[in-house]
DNA sequence: CCGATACCTCAACTTCGCTCGAAGTAGAGC
DNA sequence: GCTCTACTTCGAGCGAAGTTGAGGTATCGG
């Protein structure tokens, strides 16, 4: 390589130290097909910098509580070939806006209420909307708990169960 | 059983009906030390009607993306014995608000900034705390990801990474 | 008193998101 | 050219949060 012309492409090693995930996550990823790469003649994957950006995408999705299929799906939408352009980026993170406004929404709603909620009865739900994932966000908010659809925690108020004092 | 005096506890069924989960669950909750029954002569499970809203309370909690562990240690909290009056479900409770408030304020953030923030290469990270899940919060955020400790998605800016255009 | 339905235990299996180890190969520095 | 480290694949295992099924027992309504 000339001088001045540094390698643009990333190691497995080099990308997992600079976006903090480790190789065996990057190899997991890939296979998953979320992320994607070359291979060198002796059979190495070699990443383009754009990668790392993906990489911090799929971190900050996750973080969100969704799961790997959907950032995969919503990271189909960006151009195959060329490299993204801020605009390509802001079309798939319009994707989970309406997760996190849902997700703000009920948060807030939480905190507002929760304490007051679960000792004065409310919190055996019903129309309290607390606990309530019956919309699509709670369902797929938190985490890898796929909870089966089906009315979780739905109907539970109970006239009977008048807490004491 | 004398007419007027109407069975004050539930069976497993009950229990599963009123509170949208599954009675696999409710018996894996009880292994887990979440929740407990007395048995029938015949080894079958009652549960007192509080019980409906300590189910409720897990839920809500692991909707917030608090593993069971977490939500068992809280719910130890509560006196054993006695009925847990409101303030108890209070000073329970209470112990989410910290994560709830953290946990507002960083999705807030992310809605603010997700869509410039990708393109532009600051969600190459490092100062932008959006996907940053060094804080105890994000961690125990969503779901049973315990992303293993250390610096997930940090470090990761790069100024060889600029989007064309 | 009988039968239907709901309950019991226990072990095995499932999904998600990885990690670990073994056995072997590539590539960079001296 | 040699060595050392970083890489490769593959299969197994893990932890969370349950579900499923087999084989057996209670309890309730008629």
């Amino acid at each position: 390589m000339t001088p001045g012309t540094i390698s643009r492409e990333l190691t497995i090693g080099q990308l997992a130290e600079r976006s903090g995930v480790a190789p065996s996550a990057l190899r997991f990823y890939e296979e998953s097909g979320l992320i994607d790469s070359r291979r060198t003649g002796g059979n190495q994957r070699r990443y383009r910098r754009e990668t790392l950006r993906r990489v911090a995408f799929i971190r900050v999705s996750q973080n969100l509580g969704i799961p790997l299929a959907e950032i995969r799906d919503a990271l189909s939408l960006l151009p195959n070939g060329r490299t993204p352009t801020p605009e390509d980026w802001a079309a798939v993170s319009e994707r989970w806006r309406g997760d996190l406004d849902a997700r703000i929404h009920q948060l807030t709603q939480l905190r507002d209420h929760l304490s007051g909620c679960i000792g004065c009865g409310c919190l055996s739900l019903r129309d309290c909307a607390l606990a309530n994932p019956d919309d699509a966000l709670a369902a797929k908010g938190p985490g890898a708990r796929r909870l089966t659809g089906e009315g979780a925690a739905g109907r539970a108020r109970d006239p009977e169960d008048e807490p004491p004092k």
